[in-house]
DNA sequence: TAGAATATCTACTCATGAGTATGATCGAGG
DNA sequence: CCTCGATCATACTCATGAGTAGATATTCTA
């Protein structure tokens, strides 16, 4: 980057002088460079990473290939590019949380909301389905440390609101796996079916978290099967 | 298959006469079958589909690709009975399950323990990452029948629970969305982390499931956020 | 307006991997 | 011991797709 400048005026006094057309020119590239990795989340998004071409993500933007080659370096770049958008609001959400007097539990909800949120978005699958089989050993590498991050992130949460009494005692590492799990796969099926906001989503999710599967209301019925069979014989 | 006992013996008689080498025979060619099968699973498993060519299966077998294609109409076929093998189970639970006099949240439980055992099994990540976009269209329909299949008998289970008074009142697709989702997920991480067997990780995630996050014993602390602040300082 | 830097295209190379044509081998039955 | 079918290997074809070389267009500067 350097050596760009440097090379015009070797003394380089002239680019301190007029550096708004460069400054310019430097937006104008960033800002097809996002354009670019969108259009890849996209296409990753509908077809899958190994089912999706280059060429597919030219066309897309009406363009060819060595013009996508000009903006990133390979295709496995792409997919981390992909990938960092995907997971930035999640640490976003950890640090802005950090410092909430809340119990934990609250703190962790409040993590899961935007996890969620972020899983449902564009580039949630890319975050989620990022595998480390198919990056080279560094990205790989680099992909699994920010992941790791955000899964101490939550198993972290998990041990302070059991120590903080907001969260029942329970194994941290699982607990973090299934709610993760749960959201993760979000990705999956929010393509197909569109039917609540991600918002919606996280917090359906949150409040199953947070209170499970058993009724909470005073008045349940101890197991009465009969009722069941009642059910069947209905039909 | 009846053209191959005729060429032989165009009357048919024969062939009823001494059926054991036959018999032999196939159940020999169904043993290997299963083997290239288990092979792929293990190969999928490790390196994912796209990265795993059929020369590594041969390999893995230490035959060559030909002789795959002997056992095995071709790549996609593989996945597809791989992914049988893991649904498999996973059906059986429901079968298993369906005339028990039981109240639904335990019938569902018994069935969410099965569930969590297959996707830890090894043919687990096939059944779980098997994606519609890497097959045919009538594979991928045959495969989203099955998977449908079982998403609806979750969420069957889950409304007579609710009926039955045995499950809090919600939102049956969501449910069923997380709980399958934080169980299929354990094929992603449960490659790394065996910590614990796939019986014990079902039975962790149900307990999880049932009763959530919110601490349940009477003598729960009220939101007391210092203890946090402490915490934080000792460090 | 020359010319440099930026931006994009045409037309390739090259590796990989799915799938196959064809021939060798082996074991059982006549 | 010879034949036939079942099994497996050698040695291909062929399509696809990542990545590149080099030419061309565009735009800004001097």
């Amino acid at each position: 980057m350097n050596s760009r400048r440097a090379s015009p005026h070797p003394a380089g006094k002239s680019p301190a002088a007029s550096p708004s057309p460069w400054r310019a020119r430097r937006r104008d590239r960033e800002v097809k460079r996002e354009a670019v990795i969108r259009a890849a989340a996209r296409a990753f998004n509908r077809k899958g990473y190994h089912n999706t071409s280059l060429d597919d993500i030219a066309a897309a933007l009406e363009v060819t290939k060595p013009t996508v080659y000009y903006y990133v370096t390979n295709k496995e770049h792409l997919l981390f590019q992909c990938f960092l958008a995907g997971v930035e609001p999640i640490r976003a959400a950890f640090r802005e949380v950090k410092d909430l007097e809340l119990p934990a539990r609250e703190r962790l909800n409040a993590v899961l909301r935007h996890y969620g949120e972020a899983v449902a978005c564009e580039f949630g699958w890319c975050m989620v389905r990022a595998e480390d089989q198919d990056l080279s050993p560094a990205m790989s590498r680099h992909i699994k440390a920010l992941k790791s991050e955000i899964d101490q992130g939550i198993r972290r949460l998990i041990r302070e609101g059991i120590q903080d009494g907001s969260i029942e005692s329970c194994d941290p590492k699982m607990t973090a796996f299934a709610l993760a799990g749960a959201l993760n796969w979000i990705a999956h099926w929010y393509r197909e079916d569109q039917s609540l906001t991600p918002a919606e989503i996280a917090a359906v999710f949150v409040t199953l978290f947070e209170g499970g599967l058993r009724p909470r209301s005073a008045a349940q019925v101890a197991t009465r099967a009969p009722l069941r069979r009642r059910v069947r014989i209905t039909r």
